[in-house]
DNA sequence: AGCTAACCGGAACAACGTCCCAGAATGCCC
DNA sequence: GGGCATTCTGGGACGTTGTTCCGGTTAGCT
């Protein structure tokens, strides 16, 4: 049998110098390109700011999802790292909830098109459902337990639900002036409170 | 007054019966396509469905916009009549603001695909857009000036930003069990309420 | 019935995502 | 340093969808 592709145990080979070298092209290009035409951007347009062919694409990252996930990854943890570090700030947990809110709506605002694609059910983009899921739930729900613990906003409210509002929220921005996330998101938040 | 088929120059033919039996068909395979694969549904099998070529689709409905305004007409000014009718109805502005935005949300949450291509920005739904604030920005800053009048919710809330983030929020439906989107809706609303 | 203009259907073109394959680059072993 | 198996690359092929063009057809008027 051979186990060397199976077992994280065994050291992973070193990939060769032109693949690290391209999959750094990649991700610098994958950067610049969301930045300018955002996260849906044409997989051709990728390729060829980073001066590879699209199949190349494919190997590195088989779902655009995957390329996404790269790209952010050191964000999504701050984030994910920004959660009890703001319960433990020594305000109240409501007041770090909205803080932490505020961070992850700062994050998805700014990126074009990343809150569309949060919201999307097409399953190329599983992966990243799954990569934020899996990183940021427990955060808002220990955030949304701690708030209900201190009598600040009412139980029920599932931490899911919520993000994907807040994501939601985000997703209709689309540069519109008229149209500001942060105060809808606000309005939200204070939807939760219980009223006293 | 209802010279409106009538072009001030000359008078407008009235359109041949294939024309007129073609665009029959097409509004009952396009609402028919809609409620089982979206309103994002290929325009080819619109058009299989109604058994006529593409570019016929093209003819009668230029932009997939025009014929999703035609396909929903109906239900959009039944909506926009009855806000007024809410709001004389008996109850409190703010009840009336919240029975609308209900109405709302069954409206978009119903229709597949409705709400994410409401907040779109392609152009090519830029008819659609038009035709939804024409008709119901009005209808809805009414009942938010009433409900501000009556002292129940804050001044300063854009009826446009409002019906922008509920398009949102039933956007991120999808057919999502943990996601509620009237819920979401719901706790928006209540965050416009003045604290007491 | 015959004519004209409106109308129709399908083919053609373009953009995009995805996958395949012949060949080049790489690194190991001698 | 050089041969060779393996990995990796790049461009192109294929399928899907939106959009437009063009030759043929049909409705309605005289």
């Amino acid at each position: 049998m051979n186990d060397d592709e199976r077992n994280p145990e065994r050291a992973a080979r070193p990939k060769r110098a032109d693949a690290r070298r391209n999959e750094k092209a990649l991700l610098e290009a994958a950067a610049a390109v969301f930045v300018s035409s955002g996260v849906e951007a044409p997989i051709r347009d990728i390729a060829a700011k980073a001066g590879v062919g699209t199949a190349t694409i494919y190997r590195h990252f088989p779902t655009r999802a995957d390329l996404i996930v790269a790209v952010y990854r050191h964000q999504v943890e701050a984030l994910a790292e920004a959660g009890p570090a703001l319960l433990a700030g020594g305000e109240t947990p409501h007041a770090a909830l909205r803080q932490w809110i505020d961070l992850f709506v700062d994050f998805l605002v700014t990126k074009h098109g990343l809150a569309a694609v949060l919201q999307s059910d097409d399953p190329c983009f599983d992966p990243l459902h799954a990569y934020f899921l899996d990183r940021l739930l427990p955060v808002c729900t220990r955030l949304l337990d701690a708030a209900v613990a201190s009598g600040e906003i009412r139980s029920g409210q599932d931490a899911y639900e919520l993000m994907r509002g807040v994501g939601s929220l985000c997703a209709g921005a689309g540069g519109n002036p008229r149209y500001d996330a942060r105060h809808l998101v606000g309005l939200l938040i204070a939807g939760l409170r219980r009223p006293h």
